[in-house]
DNA sequence: TTAATATATCAAGATATATAGATATAGATA
DNA sequence: TATCTATATCTATATATCTTGATATATTAA
């Protein structure tokens, strides 16, 4: 019940659901990219990573001072279910802008 | 989004993913039958009802006095995933206990 | 019509969640 | 070491949601 919850109220805010989705699109992404594609403070991305990772649809991988997020794998049928149902709404997702200094 | 929101925040809620799970384990049941079952006040589950019937899990079926819910149907793929996953929650759900003073 | 039952809705207080800004941590580089 | 970059976390405020108790509506029965 509590990990069905937290997964539910993961996706229960528009912009998680444009974090996941644009994920989903793009493949692994570190934080700055996301901050800069969807124009939000780090600290607002930071929090939605963790609260969609927590809660099971996210791994991070940390290489040097980046953390890349990506879709977890292999990712469950009711959580996947869910990312399908997500790529049916027409939600405009930002275009990838590379947001970090150094490449 | 806005209709996918409205149905995810109606499963962010213990409460309703009981009263739902009671509802699709017990058929129609009228809401005099859930505020007893659940030992809640009836605003309380009136209010639940309205939001999962909104969110396009249940349908009701007034005849006399009584209100009858039952989960829509048909129901589309997605609500009915979610369906499932709740029965696999190991939630224990009350007995139906008939509440109304007339049958 | 009057009263009782069943359900829905409203209003107020309590609790949860999202946001921005500030601060902390950690790796890279000079 | 000192500094810069990337990310995480904390705090305060704003907003949303849940609960209870009161009230409103509708149906049935006396």
């Amino acid at each position: 019940m509590e990990i069905f919850l937290k997964t539910i109220s993961s996706i229960n805010d528009e912009t998680r659901l444009k974090i996941l989705h644009f994920i989903n699109m793009n493949g692994e992404v570190c934080v700055c990219d996301i901050e800069h594609s969807f124009s939000m403070i780090q600290s607002r991305i930071s929090r939605h990573l963790k609260i969609l990772k927590e809660a099971g649809f996210l791994k991070v991988d940390r290489r040097g001072r980046w953390a890349f997020y990506s879709i977890r794998d292999p990712l469950d049928a009711f959580r996947q279910s869910i990312l399908k149902e997500i790529s049916y709404l027409n939600t405009q997702t930002p275009q990838l802008k590379e947001g970090c200094k150094n490449g």
